[in-house]
DNA sequence: GCGGAAACGGAGAGTCGGTCTCCGCTTATT
DNA sequence: AATAAGCGGAGACCGACTCTCCGTTTCCGC
């Protein structure tokens, strides 16, 4: 389970195990809602211990995100693939898109490492979006060749449409954390070859106050 | 034509004025390219002139951002003015806002301060949001009257979709400047109440090798 | 229960990137 | 030519962060 950084280095001392789990605790949560540029004085400090201990735990940021980050970005990996083997092409594609919409959303750090290039953490998922590329780009074709999403869509359009609605959260967390549900459904009316009538949308739109609060 | 900031002092000396003009000029080049968060120093040296010159004319950075966005601000404003007396409601609708969405994605500055609250330059254009929202919110109105938009669009939706495109460009502007005319159009496909086919999309897609490249 | 290795904490040294001031020198204007 | 206005840019100052160092505390095997 709790495998230190180095292969086989002897097991850290009962305490020092501890300090470890709660830091990787800390960061997950830190990450999540702050994003990966959170200092490691705040991690250490939100887990309780010093920022000595953090640094002597993770050399630095880098390893601290990549061992915390790992699982998040396996999930959204898991996500497709599992979406790959639903039978309604169409389905598949939207329940993907559906998902990893609602984890990016969940997960600012995650955001940044998958969809914004780590953020100058010097960190990234090769493995993860080497896997993650092929399964939305078999959604999107057989979606397409079920003739039910536009045909003109590319992979590449997949993290920018996911950006953009980063950038809705990023605007929103603190007064609508939902507010992304209500272009989703946009961008999947966008996307769909032919519909008669809109999608209802799934959340209600920024009232004007939560609009002005929303200007950090 | 150029009044100093005081309402009514005594005229600059020439060299002063040319040098204010200068400052001016390149404040709205790198505040449009780089957006509102290059420091003073940057405008100096890019303007020619010592720091102690810019920060004698500009007390600080505020003063500058907003001297220099003024006329930005007003263009849009008056885009929707102008789109609010054409004949057909829909075609009013669509082309403010492809005008709106170009105008932004031309300068940075622009999106910062009247998209995301100005960046913490406490600089606000209270006049031009009082006159911009009104307009926004009666082309939507009016086209959603002739059917063509779909209801459950809302005012507050104008800048939130702003700031999705805004993402693609603050993403992609050194390697295809052009990419929120893909995007654009996907709006607009989700907007319309009905549609038999997608339209086409208007810019290609991010090639793999654009997109490691936008990766910072 | 003791001794030494391991781990702890957090003050603070070092860095960076920015804002803004100060004052000796230069230039416009009369 | 005298003088007020303006210039430039070195550097004081600031705040935020990263990471180190070492006196103190804790764990753990004997």
């Amino acid at each position: 389970m709790s495998t230190p950084s180095a292969p086989d280095a002897r097991p850290l001392r009962a305490d020092a195990e501890r300090n470890r789990q709660r830091l990787i605790a800390s960061a997950r949560d830190l990450f999540a809602s702050r994003g990966l540029d959170v200092t490691l004085d705040d991690v250490a400090r939100h887990a309780g211990v010093g920022v000595g201990t953090a640094y002597r735990r993770f050399a630095n940021r880098s390893e601290l995100v990549a061992a915390v980050l790992d699982t998040a970005v396996q999930r959204v990996v898991e996500r497709a693939e599992q979406a790959l083997v639903l039978d309604d092409p169409w389905e598949a594609f939207e329940q993907f898109f559906l998902a990893a919409t609602a984890d990016f959303a969940e997960n600012r750090g995650l955001r940044q490492i998958l969809l914004e290039g780590g953020h100058g953490t010097g960190v990234a998922f090769d493995i993860a979006s080497e896997r993650l590329s092929p399964a939305v780009e078999g959604l999107i074709v057989r979606a397409q060749e079920a003739g039910q999403l536009r045909t003109d869509l590319e992979p590449s359009d997949f993290p920018l449409i996911q950006l953009m609605l980063g950038a809705v959260t990023e605007r929103s967390r603190d007064v609508a954390p939902d507010l992304w549900r209500r272009y989703v459904t946009l961008f999947l009316d966008g996307l769909r070859t032919r519909r008669e009538f809109p999608t209802p949308l799934a959340a209600p739109a920024l009232t004007n106050d939560e609009f002005d609060r929303s200007l950090t």
